[in-house]
DNA sequence: AGCACGCCGACT
DNA sequence: GTCGGCGTGCTC
């Protein structure tokens, strides 16, 4: 029997962030096993805290007495070994804690869920029928792929599947089905990550297809904490699976991992927003190095990072074979006499859509609204200004009473300073105002809108319906969309952001994908190198050109980067710490404005490091180190102040994709 | 973060 | 002589 305890200790602290020996007592020798959760005194016999059992062992490196463990939480071994290896992996990387990676991997205990599954019968390992071929590439390439363990960045197929129980689906998602089904069928697990649950929704009806359902573990937020807890647990039995979730379930226990597959890598939401911030894409290129895997990255588009990868030859490109490419029209052509009768939908995308709409249903998409929704006089045209310091008007939402972008007073009695008339109009519109002028632009049409507050996930594709869906809310079409009109564009590109071509070209290759074979996309208001790329459905010579322009700024992908933001003295400390690392350069300090509500009181600076990916490893260990000093060396401000907010301690980030 | 240990001022 | 103030440093 084992006499020690290995134990990572459920604390943010970074001085807490490694493993601590604790005496196994006789009582629960049988118990203690790597993965439980346990309970034990942390400096005191008062303080009681939560952790893991990474290991265990007969011997201890620690000189002093071995503290007892408290207690045993309960058997269920929540914590794999292999997850162990990458959160702590994970976690070097991005200088940050196991224990933070760790809340990410293991979702909160539901005691309920946990009793269910300890009692639960020895789960039947369920035969795969005979998986069919994977259609629309070459011979079993993507079958090769999976069985061969391969790294390899696929092209997904545009366009719509009905299932044999009726529904549609994103012919992508069926696509990552089978490769998952073939991955389960040969006795290894497979996890597939998507953006958010609409997408996870079309990818589970795929799966429904394919597989057994008893097979396919949804582990996405969306459910309540016990059937999230029951979804992570089933993960743990020993037997092959499809795991399914957001960015979080690039963690998920699986019984002989075979495949990890990411849909649409260049998503926002794959960035993980809470410490340390570890990208899924990061985290499954770690995972499939401890776990010899296949990695698989799927989408419409091309990310740079992926882009990278490809050119290191770290990544094999797998493109459908024949190619299928989508009938996009530009219309760069904005004089306003080429405007048809809808006012902003020129006569060129006008005619498309009243001769689709006869066919089938029509997408238009908008941009997303209430970024300003300016105001005006109904009657004279004149913007709308604060009585009080003149500022424009604007409306935060539809309900909202007008207030003024300046000095936020509401504007609830206003009246046109030119005309006296007290009725306006937005200036700018949302969905819901679009929807509303298309609407009496095409006569005779059902008008449906989908946008991020309602989303609507699918519609019938029956002629005469109009869908109007903000960029990312576009419901899927049975038998796809008779047209797509991209509206927006060039209100969409005048946001400031490093990736918003990227981002662009991403959302109007998603919504081209849903129209139907031979549909035509109207990309409306924009040319150039983007409009070029969805024209010819090249966006991977679009992603190789982006990654030229970075190597040549010093950008990411081309190098990395991390933040380090803190009072001056701690962010010059951190960067003290880096003048033995061979690092490019350091651009600032320079305070911080608008990041996050206090302003007032932090006097904040934030300096980003650039640095080349050979260095990665010795920059983390730096930063970690000024964190742990920043940590430990509280120094408290002089007596005769009231007890201040500790320092604020230094915050790192590595590969922060919002920076610069 | 907690919590204990430690080294200086006013108390029965 | 010691009770307790808060500054310092560690946590198996």
């Amino acid at each position: 029997m084992a006499s020690v305890a290995r134990v990572m200790l459920d604390s943010p602290l970074p001085q807490l962030d490694r493993l601590f020996d604790y005496a196994i007592p006789p009582a629960l020798a049988s118990e203690v096993v790597p993965g439980v959760r346990v309970t034990a005194a942390l400096r005191s016999e008062r303080r009681i805290a939560d952790g893991l059992v990474v290991d265990v062992g007969d011997t201890s490196d620690f000189d002093g007495a071995l503290a007892p463990l408290e207690s045993v939480v309960s058997p269920a071994r929540v914590l794999a070994p292999e997850v162990w290896a990458l959160a702590r992996r994970v976690a070097d990387r991005q200088a940050g804690s196991a224990s933070d990676v760790l809340r990410l991997a293991i979702p909160p205990r539901s005691v309920a869920a946990e009793k269910k599954w300890l009692a639960r019968e020895a789960p039947a390992v369920v035969p795969v029928g005979a998986v069919p071929a994977v259609e629309g590439y070459a011979s079993s390439a993507v079958e090769s792929a999976v069985d061969g363990r391969a790294r390899v960045a696929l092209r997904s197929i545009p366009g719509i599947v009905e299932l044999p129980d009726g529904s549609s689906v994103g012919r992508w998602a069926l696509t990552l089905a089978q490769a998952a089904a073939r991955t389960v069928a040969s006795g290894a697990s497979a996890i597939l990550a998507v953006p958010d649950y609409r997408d996870q929704e079309q990818l589970e009806a795929a799966l429904r297809s394919v597989v057994p359902g008893e097979l396919i573990a949804s582990l996405d937020a969306r459910r309540t904490r016990p059937q999230r807890y029951a979804a992570f647990l089933s993960c743990l039995d020993d037997v092959p699976r499809v795991i399914v979730g957001n960015r979080s379930v690039v963690y998920a226990p699986a019984a002989k991992l075979g495949l990890i597959a990411l849909f649409d890598d260049g998503d926002p939401l794959f960035a993980e927003p809470l410490a340390p911030y570890a990208h899924a894409r990061d985290v499954a290129l770690i995972r499939q190095e401890q776990q010899s895997c296949a990695v698989m990255f799927a989408g419409h588009t091309r990310s740079v990072e992926v882009q990278r990868l490809i050119e290191l030859h770290f990544l094999t490109e797998l493109a459908p074979v024949p190619l299928v490419t989508p009938k996009v029209v530009p219309t760069v052509a904005q004089d306003p006499q080429s405007r048809g009768d809808a006012g902003r939908v020129p006569s060129a995308a006008f005619r498309v859509a009243t001769e689709a709409l006869q066919a089938g249903s029509v997408l238009v998409q908008v941009a997303r609204p209430g970024y300003v929704s300016l105001l005006a006089c109904r009657r004279c045209g004149q913007a709308a200004r604060c009585t009080h310091c003149a500022g424009p008007l604007q409306l935060a939402s539809s309900h909202a009473l007008p207030s003024c972008a300046w000095c936020g007073r509401l504007a609830g009695g206003w009246a046109c300073s030119e005309c006296a008339n007290n009725t306006y109009r937005m200036v700018t519109r949302g969905s819901g105002r679009t929807a509303e002028e298309l609407g009496r632009a095409f006569p005779g049409t059902r008008v449906i809108v989908s946008d991020g507050e309602r989303p609507v996930t699918l519609v019938d594709g029956e002629p005469r319906t109009l869908v109007v869906a903000t960029r990312g809310a576009e419901p899927v079409a049975v038998g796809g969309y008779a047209a797509v009109i991209l509206l927006d564009g060039e209100r969409m590109l005048q946001r400031e952001s490093l990736h918003v071509g990227d981002d662009c070209l991403r959302w109007w290759s998603n919504a081209t994908a849903l129209a139907a074979p031979g549909a035509t996309t109207v990309l409306v208001g924009v040319g150039g190198p983007l409009a070029q790329a969805l024209g010819l459905w090249q966006q991977h010579s679009y992603a190789a050109a982006q990654l030229i322009d970075r190597r040549a700024l010093g950008f990411p992908p081309a190098v990395r980067v991390a933040s380090v933001t803190g009072k001056p003295a701690a962010v010059q400390q951190a960067l003290d710490a880096l003048l033995e690392v061979p690092i490019r350069d350091v651009l600032g300090p320079a305070p911080v404005t608008a990041d996050g509500p206090r302003t007032a009181d932090g006097g904040l600076v934030r300096a980003v490091v650039r640095f080349d990916y050979a260095h990665g490893s010795e920059v983390a260990t730096a930063l970690r180190g000024a964190v742990l000093r920043g940590a430990t060396g509280t120094r408290r401000p002089p007596a005769g102040q009231k007890r201040q907010r500790p320092a604020p301690t230094l915050r790192v980030k590595l590969d922060d994709p919002e920076i610069l």
